[in-house]
Order: C-alpha cells, then sequence, then structure tokens
DNA sequence: ACTATCACG
DNA sequence: ACGTACGTGATAGTC
C-alpha cells in the first residue's frame, strides 16, 4: 500500500522551459517574469492532475557547480544564462517559499541529483513518485513506482508527457538505465557530454538495444553496425566511458529530506496571495484566494459505460435512434479498415463506449450504426456530431452517405483555419471554454487504438471526450457557422468533398513497381558518378547534402564569392548556386547532384514506401490544413509529383492505369486570373478572356507600349511574372526578385500593371482595407482567411498580411470552385453508373482513372462539371487528356 | 525540434 | 528604414 504521493521539481530546468517556452512578460516595474509565471503554471497544472500531497522543488546551488571537478573541463563550457532568466532564480524561491514549498539545494550537487536521490529512497518508502523535469536525461530514473513528468510548451499551451520505464522502452526502444548509455554513446553538446564522435542518437539506440550497455558493447565491438560505429566506439572507448560517468545521476546523495516535512499544508496561504498580487499575476490569483478549491467545474462524463457485449451493444444503438441529437466516434484499427469500437453520447447524460470482442463482432456495430445514421425521419432531423468522419467512413466498404452528419473538425477549421489542430481538447477550450486532458497527455505516443490493451483506463477516457465533446460543443459550432455565414460552404462544398476525399483515398493510385525500380537504379547510378567527380575536382570528401560543409568547401576552400545569406552560415540555395555556376563548373555539378538525389530520396525510394499490397498507393488528403482553404496531401505528397523539367517528369510514367484503364486528365487553365478578372470586374482583362486573347501578350504589350504581335518572348516572360505577382500579392521587392531586375523597374512595370488594369489596383487595394477593418478577407464562397499580421506594429509581418489579403481571395475561391467541381464530378459518376473514379486533385488539375470505354464519357463530365462549378464573370476552361500514364496526359 | 532545401500549384 | 513574393510537404542534416 502506498504510502502518498510525492511531486519532486526540477527547479532550474522547469524554470528555463518556462522562460523559453512563454511570450516575454514584465510587472509594471519592468521586472521579468515570464519563466515564474510560466513555471507556476506548469506546477499548478501538474498539481491538478496528479493529486499530489507531497512536494519538493531541487535547485542547483549554483550552475557553476560541477558533478566531480576532474571533468570540470567539459562541463565549464556550458553556456550561461541569459540575464533575464537569472534574475528569476531567486523570484521562483521566494515564491516557493511563501507557498510553503521545500526547497532543496546542496553544495556540490546537481539538481539531478537530488532529485535521484530523493526519489529512489522515497520509492524504498512505498511512495508514488513523480519526476517534473524539463530534461530528458531524468528518464533514467523512471521505475515502477518513479514517473518521469516532462512538459512541453509550445505556443503558450502546455502538454505533459508521461514515463514509466515502459514508456521509455517504447518511445527509446531502451531501459531507463540503459538510456545512460545510450547518451553516453550519443553524447549531450548542451550537458557537455561528449559521446563518441560520428555514433548520433539513431546509432546509439539501436546498439544499446541490442547490447545493453558501451561495455557490452566493446565486447562485440566486430559484430557492431555500422562498421563505422565500431570503429569510432574502439577509438573513444575511453571518452564513451567517462561520458558514461558524466551521465549517470548519483542517487546517494547525503542530503536531509524527510517525506512528512514535504507535505502540502497551507500552500495557498495570505503571504502567498500578498506575493501574487505583487507580482501582478491576476490570472492565477483566484486559486489562491478559493483556498485552493480551484479546479474548474469538471467535465463530467456522465454515466459512462464500457461495453462488451453484443446484446448490451445492440440494445444501445436500438436506443439510440430515439435521441435527436448523438455525438458518436468509430474507432478503428491500426490500418483503419476495421472498426473495433464505438463511443456514443446520447443527449449529454449518457455515454457508452463500445469495444469489438469475441462476443461482439464488427459487423454487429456497422450494420447498428448504418441502421441508426438512416433512422431519422423528415420531421424530426436527428443531427449527428463528430471530428475527423473522413477515416471514420474507411469501416464501411460500400459508399455510405448519412444525412446531418456534423463534422466539427471541419466547422472549426471554416471558423479559423489558422490552428493546426481541432482534437476534442481544442474544441472543448475554444468552444466550451473547458481545459481537458488532451490525448497527447493521456495516452503520450501511443496509438488510441492500441492503447486499450496498455492504458484501457485512459483510452476509454479519450474516446468518450471525443463524443461527449462533440455532442457539447457541436450546436455552439453549428450557431457560429450560421452567424458567420459559412453553413452552405461547410454543407454544399465541404461536406460532400469529405466522401469524395475518401473515394480518392479509398481507390488510391496505381504505381509500376518495377519501373519505379528501374529509375530509381538510374538515379543511384547517375548520383554515384557525379559524387566520386565533385570529390576529385574538389580534392576532399564531404557530405554534399549538408549545407553547411558545403557552404565551407564553397565559400571557405574554394575561396568562392558570394557572401553569407543566412544567420547560420552561407546560403547554398539553388538561386545563389546558379549565379556561380558559369563561372565554376564544381558548382553545376552539385546542382545536378542536388537535383538527382532529390528525385532518388523523395519520389523512386520515397513513394516506394508508400505502395501496398494491391500495388497502389493509398496516400491522406488533408481538409484542415491550409490557410486558404486548398487540400493537402500527406504520407505521400501526392501534389507535388515532379513536372516542371524532363528528366523529373519521368517519374509520372510509373503512376499507371489499371488493366482496362486510362486516366483522364483535366485541368483548369488560369483559374486565378480567371477569377481575379471576375472578382475585380475589370474590363480589359474579362474582355481579354472572352475573345481568347493571350493574358500575358496582352500585359506584356500594355506594359511595354508594344502593339501585341510585335511581343517578344522576353516581354511575355516578364509580364507573365507580373501576372503572377499580381495573385501573390505584389510588391516592388519581391517582383524585382522574381525577375532579377531593380526595384524601381519593378515599380515601374507595376505602375504600367495598375495602369492597364485599373479594377485590379482598386480590388486589391479593397481587400488590404477589409482586412484592416475586419480582420479577415473572404472568398467568393464566403471562406474566411483571418489575417491577425495585419494589424501588426512590425513593418514585416504587416507587409506579409497585406500581401496575403490579396492573395487568399483568389487562392481560396479557386479552391472552393475545385472542391465544388470535385463533389459534382464524383457524384455524377455514381450517378452515371459508371466505373471511373477521381484519384488525383492537384490544386488545379484532377485525375480520373476510367475503363477505356468510359473514357470519352468521362472526358464530357469533368469538362463540364469543372467549367460550370462556378459561374463568374468570365468563362472557366477545363483542359482534357488521355492517357495510360499520368505522364501520358501532359 | 528546428533549419535549409526543393518538389508542386 | 524596414527586407518578402502566395499556399503546401518530405528529406536530410544539425543541435
Amino acid at each position: 500500500m502506498s504510502k502518498g504521493k510525492l511531486l519532486l521539481i526540477d527547479g532550474h530546468s522547469i524554470l528555463s522551459r518556462a522562460f523559453y517556452g512563454m511570450p516575454m512578460l514584465t510587472n509594471s516595474e519592468g521586472k521579468h517574469l515570464n519563466a515564474v509565471y510560466g513555471f507556476l503554471t506548469i506546477m499548478f497544472k501538474v498539481i491538478d492532475e496528479e493529486g499530489a500531497d507531497h512536494f519538493a522543488v531541487a535547485f542547483d546551488v549554483s550552475r557553476k557547480t560541477f558533478r566531480n571537478d576532474i571533468y570540470a573541463e567539459y562541463k565549464g563550457t556550458r553556456k550561461p544564462m541569459p540575464e533575464e532568466l537569472h534574475e528569476q532564480v531567486p523570484l521562483i524561491q521566494d515564491v516557493l517559499r511563501s507557498m510553503n514549498i521545500p526547497i532543496l539545494t546542496m553544495e556540490g550537487f546537481e539538481a539531478d541529483d537530488i532529485l535521484g536521490t530523493v526519489a529512489k529512497r522515497s520509492q524504498a518508502e512505498d511512495v508514488e513518485v513523480t519526476v517534473l523535469s524539463g530534461d530528458r536525461d531524468l528518464l533514467q530514473l523512471a521505475d515502477e513506482h518513479i514517473k518521469i513528468s516532462i512538459p512541453k510548451t509550445s505556443k503558450g499551451h502546455t502538454e505533459v508527457y508521461n514515463y514509466y520505464p515502459e514508456d521509455v522502452k517504447n518511445e527509446w526502444g531502451v531501459s531507463p538505465t540503459e538510456f545512460i548509455d545510450v547518451k553516453a554513446l550519443m553524447g549531450d553538446a548542451s550537458d557537455n557530454i561528449p559521446g563518441v564522435p560520428s555514433i548520433g542518437e539513431k546509432t546509439a539506440k539501436a546498439i544499446i538495444a541490442e547490447y545493453k550497455s558501451i561495455e557490452n558493447a566493446f565486447e562485440h565491438l566486430s559484430e557492431l553496425k555500422p562498421p563505422r560505429a565500431a570503429k569510432a566506439l574502439a577509438e573513444h572507448f575511453d571518452m564513451a566511458q567517462m561520458s558514461k560517468v558524466l551521465a549517470t545521476i548519483n542517487t546517494h546523495v547525503p542530503i536531509d529530506f524527510s517525506f512528512d516535512d514535504a507535505e502540502i499544508s497551507d500552500m495557498y496561504n495570505d503571504k502567498a496571495v500578498e506575493m501574487m498580487k505583487w507580482l501582478e499575476f491576476k490570472s492565477l490569483l483566484p486559486r489562491f484566494q478559493k483556498n485552493g478549491v480551484s479546479k474548474e467545474a469538471d467535465f463530467k462524463i456522465e454515466n459512462l459505460k464500457t461495453v462488451e457485449d453484443k446484446y448490451l451493444a445492440e440494445l444501445i444503438l436500438k436506443d439510440a435512434k430515439e435521441y435527436s441529437s448523438i455525438g458518436f466516434k468509430i474507432l478503428t484499427d491500426i490500418h483503419k479498415k476495421e472498426i473495433t469500437g464505438l463511443s456514443l453520447s446520447l443527449c449529454t447524460d449518457r455515454n457508452y463506449v463500445i469495444r469489438t470482442s469475441e462476443s461482439l463482432a464488427p459487423e454487429i456495430l456497422t450494420e447498428g450504426l448504418k441502421e441508426l445514421f438512416f433512422s431519422g425521419d423528415q420531421i424530426s432531423k436527428k443531427k449527428f456530431y463528430t471530428t475527423g468522419l473522413k477515416s471514420q467512413l474507411k469501416v464501411f466498404p460500400e459508399d455510405l452517405r448519412a444525412e446531418n452528419i456534423y463534422d466539427l473538425e471541419i466547422a472549426a477549421y471554416l471558423i479559423n483555419p489558422l490552428k493546426d489542430s481541432y482534437d476534442y481538447e481544442d474544441l472543448a477550450r475554444d468552444y466550451m471554454k473547458l481545459q481537458l486532458p488532451s490525448k497527447a497527455e493521456l495516452l503520450g505516443k501511443t496509438d488510441l487504438s492500441e492503447a486499450f490493451s496498455q492504458k484501457k483506463e485512459e483510452a476509454t477516457a479519450v474516446m468518450a471526450y471525443e463524443s461527449a465533446v462533440s455532442l457539447a460543443s457541436g450546436p455552439e459550432l453549428i450557431r457560429r457557422l450560421k452567424e458567420m455565414k459559412m453553413e452552405s460552404l461547410y454543407r454544399d462544398i465541404e461536406l460532400p468533398l469529405i466522401y469524395c476525399l475518401n473515394s480518392m483515398e479509398v481507390a488510391g493510385i496505381k504505381v509500376d513497381r518495377e519501373s519505379l525500380k528501374a529509375y530509381a537504379d538510374l538515379l543511384k547510378a547517375q548520383t554515384d558518378e557525379i559524387e566520386a567527380s565533385i570529390y576529385e575536382e574538389v580534392g576532399e570528401e564531404f557530405n554534399i547534402n549538408s549545407p553547411k560543409q558545403l557552404g565551407e568547401i564553397l565559400f571557405g576552400k574554394l575561396k568562392i564569392k558570394g557572401g553569407k545569406k543566412t544567420k547560420t552560415g552561407y546560403s547554398t540555395a539553388a538561386d545563389v548556386l546558379q549565379k556561380l555556376a558559369p563561372d565554376y563548373p564544381v558548382v553545376n555539378k552539385i546542382l545536378r547532384y542536388r537535383t538527382l538525389t532529390k528525385l532518388y530520396s523523395t519520389y523512386a525510394v520515397g513513394l516506394d514506401n508508400y505502395i501496398s499490397d494491391d500495388g497502389r498507393i493509398h496516400g491522406t488528403f488533408n481538409q484542415t490544413i491550409t490557410a486558404t482553404g486548398r487540400i493537402s496531401s500527406t504520407d505521400p505528397n501526392l501534389q507535388n509529383i515532379p513536372v516542371r523539367t524532363e528528366e523529373g517528369k519521368e517519374i509520372r510514367k510509373v503512376f499507371v492505369a489499371k488493366e482496362g484503364c486510362v486516366f483522364a486528365d483535366a485541368d483548369y487553365s488560369q483559374v486565378e486570373l480567371r477569377i481575379l478578372a471576375s472578382m475585380s470586374g475589370d474590363e480589359k482583362l474579362i474582355n481579354a478572356y472572352k475573345n481568347a486573347v493571350d493574358i500575358h501578350s496582352l500585359t506584356a504589350s500594355e506594359v511595354f507600349h508594344t502593339p501585341i504581335d510585335e511581343v517578344t518572348p522576353e516581354m511575355r516572360r516578364n509580364a507573365k511574372a507580373v501576372n503572377f505577382g499580381i495573385v501573390y500579392g505584389i510588391s516592388a521587392f519581391g517582383l524585382g526578385e522574381g525577375l532579377s531586375i531593380d526595384r524601381k523597374e519593378a515599380q515601374n512595370y507595376i505602375n504600367k500593371y495598375f495602369e492597364t488594369y485599373p479594377k485590379v489596383k482598386e480590388f486589391l487595394d479593397s481587400q488590404v482595407e477589409h482586412a484592416r477593418e475586419k480582420g479577415y478577407v473572404l472568398t467568393q464562397f464566403n471562406r474566411l482567411r483571418p489575417i491577425p499580421e495585419i494589424k501588426s506594429s512590425n513593418f514585416m509581418q504587416r507587409s506579409f498580411g497585406e500581401r496575403v489579403a490579396m492573395n487568399s481571395p483568389i487562392q481560396g475561391t479557386a479552391a472552393d470552385i475545385m472542391k465544388i467541381a470535385m463533389a459534382a464530378v464524383d457524384s455524377e459518376l455514381r450517378k452515371e453508373g459508371l466505373k471511373s473514379r477521381i484519384v488525383l486533385q492537384v490544386h488545379d488539375e484532377l485525375l480520373v482513372e476510367c475503363p477505356e470505354e468510359e473514357a470519352d464519357r468521362v472526358c464530357e463530365i469533368l469538362k463540364k462539371k469543372m467549367e460550370d462549378a462556378a459561374k463568374l464573370k468570365v468563362k472557366l476552361i477545363a483542359d482534357v487528356n488521355v492517357g495510360r500514364t499520368w505522364y501520358d496526359c501532359h
């Protein structure tokens, strides 16, 4: 039986985490307080979550204290703390003292050692210990009753990751004690642990996972892989052993610590309140004034039942039909194809987490759900709330389109597309003013579907939160959506798109493995050849892929001039190298090497890793990522397959239509410029499109005062860059850069452009004005893009905001139109009973795989649906091609 | 985890 | 005077 719970805090570590993770903060006297504030925030969060009854904070006596004087030469190079942080150390100690929290320090020992000693000693006395530190080094202390908690703060939000020995093993593949050896091998610059040169994290982990210790690895030198590591370890074994001593936390410090003295008593006393007032931490005051009863009213999942029984599950699913609002979340297996569970929330007071079992087959759940989804009648329109609908659809083999489903992830994305996640904890925080433990906090990096076997309680809680938060926040989100006039955007554009994207992911695209392999081999051979020739020319071997090493070779050793550009060193970006290429043949080879390795690793090898057993790549299309409303593609990214150069384009030959099929490929012609013409209402631009005049030539003719049939290719090229620039939110600097001309001249082009198309200028100005007034801009279909930067006092940020204000309505409207077209094409293919399916979308291009006999009809559908997707002041044009491979379609 | 680079629209 | 073109994602290297 446990004697109690002890929370130990690594004072300096948490303070500096807080310092770097929190925005600058000073009180009215100008004293820096961000670290103190952050420290307290993290501390209270952990106290609330842990329910610890005993408590202590350890500090180093001085940051210059060394573990052992012999190693002072290594330790001595530690970077000093910034003054703003240093001055907060005594401050946080005062605060802790005011709260009667014991501070542990000891001359000659680091906080790590004190923590280690107290933790191990307390565990031996049957105490449950939690050690809170920002430092991964402490993981070596994890034990049966010692939990290591590591907070991660980013963008002001803090999450705490917890590690018991099995969690360390899960994430690192080694036990806590072996972790010391890993660190001894890989070294740690910030802690001045030298490690073994050329052994990094990956190699170190692999070696220790296999051999358990550096000593044992040394015994088996000949078996070590890679040979490079064996050689390094042989040469630097003494260094490794010394590193191990340095990395080991001393758990036998002669410190005086009594568990009873660490009992929390009267933490929220008057003195502490005065302290909070002096520090001006107003937001922390309520906790102190309420004398400890500070927890927000907990979000209680009422009547949560877990079910693994067939009859009960069927009963619940039947019963659910009686409710008018339902929150749900389908749990799928790791391959996301089979249902393994279901969380249901019925009218807030009944929550069920159902899991498949021996007696509860997956079909029971899918069939029950189907019945439930289609059980609503016209009068009482049942509402279903969930998040991440697309991936849940994969457990239904057929194309299932239930009515009245609200995917709140997408609703929240439409309300604010700038967030980077829309999980239940985000919805609860933003729409219910409720801070819930996040999925990451509860499960760490464990996948939800496998978490049920390891952390059943937490996994169940996550599932319950998923559906309960959907049900509870749904009405508010929908209300906001209506208020912002985006209901139609959701219902008519985004919702149908979910099904379309799901169908694309399920379909996948066929890849010819053999030709991919041949392509890879060819690239490899060419790479090897050019690599050798670069080494020869330079006179030494180095890592060409390292911008750092490359910069040193080019600008250091070879003394090529072309100065610094980035803060980390020399820029070796393509545009910089391009300018040097004519004078230095090596530079050309390096550029060529870059091209080849890019194609090899990202495309040839990269894509091969994604080919499934069915010979196809099933990527993911994300609907809630971009700020403008475009979709994005991941795992792999199928929207950036090379096309601009001939040898890159080659790779498109491996994307083939399956047996008996061809691809129909359609792409919009200059959508964004057409949208600009339409939204601005500029007559000259509209007429040009009406009369099918070449827009870049026309622009050139006007800007350079030249009759249109005398426009040279160069003039047209420059005019094209101007047209691009307009869409990007023109600036003289940017255009100058793009055209390599000086800024004055670029400004001249821009002025002429605006004289030619005056309504375009009016339109762009009006967007910037709108953004300044309202803080956001809108697309033609009312998609919103917030622009917080527009009000920034920083010139650079504000200018960015202005460009975004000009670009987003155009890019976003193009995205809207494509989404409309996609749903229309998808639905027409199904309506006509065709087997053809959309397989890819690349922003202005759609690729459809179709049986040869359907090709003609599919081309008609593509052209018609894409061109009719929106009624603009100019016609939309889609060009359609047919081919056996994607390559053949261009 | 962050930076540099480069692939696409 | 300031010092960037808009929107993405993957890989490799560095810390």
